[in-house]
DNA sequence: TGCCAAGTGGAACACTGCTCCGTATATTCG
DNA sequence: CGAATATACGGAGCAGTGTTCCACTTGGCA
């Protein structure tokens, strides 16, 4: 019975189990933690974390996609009830900018590992791309955003002020960057 | 003669060739080449390397003060010679941001080492912070720049995104980030 | 010249991500 | 129920990193 996935069930529950023991311990010790301190958490070896999640960044993509699916699916929601597109906009990227630093290393995760980036950017690439793009085009045609600034353009620049900020200085708030930009944006 | 520093002359000498060297390797191969290249490439060991920067990044600050020097010099002369304060900033800005991108892993060296941050960090808030300062305080004397965003803030994100634009991505353009935030600082 | 503190080199350590393959076991079939 | 087998597991081991340590060398002075 259960899940028609072809796997057997040890393969099913230990899978469970890397993504509890990897969320657990992205929480405590950041997304760099060591795959072996993962593995340890989960009470599995090293050849099984890396059996079901080839490289690092599989990992992290399959802790957060859930996460990132409720941040996308927010878009229209927030477009149909805030007062007016520019608002949305905001609410919607103060969702994203929640998500980023809320996960400690998040955004900065596969500074090290190029295909660990492809594999992040990638996901959001795909599904918050689109809804920032909707949110975008909702507000120029309000005439709320006169620049045509990309969508991706705001979305890597977001990530990025998130990635950076993520070094502790109280006297530094990425959200007032931030800010600034979605300023910029009403020309 | 010389240098009254109380170095011994090999010591010196051996000083500059490290300089030398890892200018050279960085060039090559990014900021984040590893230490026992620079060493090779400069003829030393590793003990070598380390007696004279006690850490990669103080190395990596010690090859780009006088760059990051020029630059700071540079301000109060744009100020002078531009049309408008705002324009001096834009030029400033523009400045600083080719120092970052041209060094290759410049903005992100300390990424993955909090000391490292720190020394580069500190270079930057002691060399070039107050010349932003001087600069955002002139256009918002000339009703330039409406926003009271701090100088620091400023700056801490144009190195945050350059950071980020460092991964190669032909749809991707720091600058346009950075004047979408420029743009928002007039208010 | 001879001495010795300053300086050096590189082996060794601790840590990382990742691979490999002998072993264990869930599942299936007789 | 008991074996046969494909599937999955564990962890030792490899390659690469930054950094430390200390026996050895050498510049500079008396």
């Amino acid at each position: 019975m259960a899940e028609s996935t072809g796997k057997r069930a040890d393969a099913r529950r230990n899978e469970k189990a890397l993504l509890d023991a990897a969320a657990a311990v992205f929480v405590s010790d950041g997304v760099d933690a060591p795959v072996r301190k993962i593995a340890a958490e989960a009470g599995v070896g090293m050849g099984t974390i890396y059996r079901h999640f080839p490289t690092r960044a599989d990992l992290v993509v399959a802790v957060y996609r859930h996460q990132v699916d409720a941040c996308a699916e927010a878009g229209p929601a927030l477009l149909a009830s805030a007062e007016s597109p520019f608002a949305a906009l905001r609410s919607w990227v103060d969702l994203f900018v929640d998500f980023l630093v809320t996960k400690r290393g998040l955004a900065a995760a596969s500074r090290n590992d190029p295909d660990g980036f492809a594999a992040l950017h990638g996901l959001f690439l795909e599904r918050l791309l689109p809804v920032l793009d909707d949110i975008l085009a909702a507000a120029r045609e309000a005439g709320e955003v006169k620049s045509d600034v990309p969508a991706y353009q705001l979305l890597r620049a977001i990530g990025d002020i998130c990635a950076g900020a993520e070094r502790v200085d109280p006297g530094y708030d990425a959200r007032i960057t931030i800010g600034l930009l979605l300023d910029g944006c009403r020309g």
